[in-house]
RNA sequence: GCCGGUAUCGUCUAGGGGUUAGGACACAUGGUUCUCAACCAUGGAACCGGGGUUCGAAUCCCCGUACCGGUACCA
């Protein structure tokens, strides 16, 4: 029984790519708005300076659109709250800031990193937490001058008060905090940057953010931000932390793991509407035992009750299974112009042999997809067609051209198949069995031979439909290189 | 250490006081067949442990364990 379309957003650092714990994330927010009707924000948080970077922000934005994650605000398209960049919003803060100071949500703290580093390393050699122990909430006033004359740095710390808070989180339910475990936290950096709590809690008031819904880590992140919506005088938006995507080793996602940018799996030969269903179904269900789903069916059945709780193991093998199901479902004009980039990379198109254009790719693909996992798959598998000889793999001569009078066999083959009209599959079939008849050798003999001819290869497609599509003029000129092949050989 | 979270086949998950604990990937076997796939069928495979509550617990509660996250003038 929603009131008002929810606003939500996703909130990137732009200080690495668009992994796909983060992908997933978006789309969680993305789902949400659309099954709702509501907003979906995108707002990029690169207030760590040092550590972001106007090419990540690209990156970002180029993995959203890839899998179809468009936003309703934010970059490249503004908004009524723009800017959709915190380090466009930094006057913002600094006054939000100063409102909490003045106040007396906040106070500010002269206390050197090093004497925080010091504080912090002699405890844990206590075997004890430290938090701040607000050395500098009840400065004297003369103190204070001495510091401000003596030009110290100052940041600005939020006094936690006492008690305890909570939220009821939509994934976990109700999660509790004594505030005696959280310290006086720093909001605005001495160099005059918001740290993440502040600028996400204003940005989250600015935007009129309804629902919250991020990664798991920021679970312990939540009371510092409820506090500071209670500080601030605002209605605390609905949170819902969804559970971290892991390795196969159960550990958080890294480099280690290979993978985990979602342009690196567009590179790899994924789909984008296969990436989308698969990183819906980690961690949430809609409830049945349906898998295959289109983005339209996931925006109908989006539910935050469908987020399971535990974290989830990224499973290449299933998302390479699903893959291939959209290989195999996409229209093969769209197929074509995502197979294309492919090959052009491998140097198989545009094609150098004539009589390829777009309609007999076409029914290549059609007969190779079955067979493909990944779009690079395509390459391997097209090359044979392509190209204007093939090479003879070894194990393919050990195995299937060592027939003692093969080349008697293929050159009464040759024969018979002129006999093929048109050269379709059919009339190639009964051209290569009635063949063998002849010969008195099983069909498998002169198949097998026959497809290491075409296509160099022990395995291929069904080897009918495989010379229907070469035509007869390729398969002729392969099966005399296999007879010159066999010529010379022995 | 402290704070918080999570726990169903190897993996993703459904379910949830009484079920033969369901599906999917992967795996195995068989079918089809000219090979390889695809496809179809079949099979093996799970409720973390211990206490409670209850006629009955995988399900609710507590404890433990394991794992994950946080513990910054990073986000």
């Amino acid at each position: 029984m929603r009131r008002v379309a929810p606003r939500v957003r996703f909130a990137p650092s732009p200080t690495g790519y668009l992994h796909v714990g983060g992908a997933r994330t978006a789309l969680f927010n993305w789902l949400y708005a659309r099954r709702h009707g509501g907003t979906f924000v995108l707002r990029i948080e690169d207030t760590d300076v040092e550590r972001s970077s106007a090419d990540m922000v690209t990156g970002i934005l180029e993995g959203l659109r890839w899998l179809g994650l468009d936003w309703n605000e934010g970059p490249e398209v503004g908004g009524p709250h723009a800017p959709y960049f915190q380090s466009e919003r930094l006057d913002r803060y600094r006054t939000a800031a100063s409102q909490l100071l003045t106040a007396g949500h906040a106070y500010y703290c002269y206390c050197s990193a090093d004497r925080l580093r010091e504080e912090r390393e002699k405890a844990e050699a206590r075997g004890e937490a430290w938090r701040y122990d607000r050395a500098c909430l009840s400065l004297s006033a003369e103190k204070v001058s001495e510091l401000e004359a003596a030009g110290a740095p100052r940041a600005i710390r939020f006094k936690v008060r006492t008690g305890s808070t909570g939220f009821d989180d939509q994934v976990k339910g109700r999660i509790e905090f004594d505030t005696a475990h959280i310290e006086d936290f720093v909001i605005l950096r001495s160099d005059l940057y918001p740290t993440y709590h502040l600028s996400v809690v204003v940005d989250d008031i600015d935007m009129a953010i309804t629902d919250v819904i991020r990664g798991d880590d920021h679970i312990s992140n939540t009371p510092k931000h409820v506090l500071l919506f209670e500080a601030f005088g605002a209605t605390t938006p609905r949170f819902a932390h969804v559970p971290l995507i892991l390795g196969a080793d159960k550990k958080r996602l890294s480099k280690r793991h290979g993978a985990t940018s979602v342009t690196e799996y567009r590179r790899q030969g994924y789909l984008a509407e296969a990436m989308v269903n698969f990183l819906a179904l980690l961690g949430w269900s809609p409830g049945d035992d349906r898998e295959l789903m289109s983005m339209n069916e996931l925006v109908e059945s989006f539910s935050l009750d469908g987020i399971s709780g535990g974290n989830a193991v990224f499973n290449t093998e299933k998302l390479d299974w699903m893959n291939g199901q959209y290989i195999a479902r996409l229209p093969v004009d769209q197929l074509a112009k995502a197979v294309e980039p492919f090959l052009g990379e491998a140097g198989l198109w545009p094609p150098l042999v004539s009589g390829i254009d777009q309609a007999w790719l076409h029914r290549l693909l059609d007969l190779l997809r079955p067979r493909a996992k990944r779009l690079t798959d395509f390459v391997d598998l097209a090359r044979p067609f392509l190209v204007d000889t093939v090479e003879f793999d070894p194990e393919a001569i050990e195995k299937h051209l060592s027939t003692s009078g093969l080349a008697g066999h293929i050159a009464a083959l040759k024969g018979t198949l002129d006999t093929a009209i048109p050269f379709d599959e059919p009339h190639v079939e009964t051209a290569v069995r009635g063949s063998a008849a002849e010969r008195g050798i099983k069909p498998g003999v002169l198949i097998h031979a026959v497809r290491v001819a075409v296509t160099g290869r022990t395995t291929s497609p069904g080897l009918f439909e495989v010379l229907a599509l070469l035509g007869k003029a390729r398969t002729i000129a392969r099966l005399d290189r296999l007879l010159l092949f066999l010529a010379t050989r022995s």
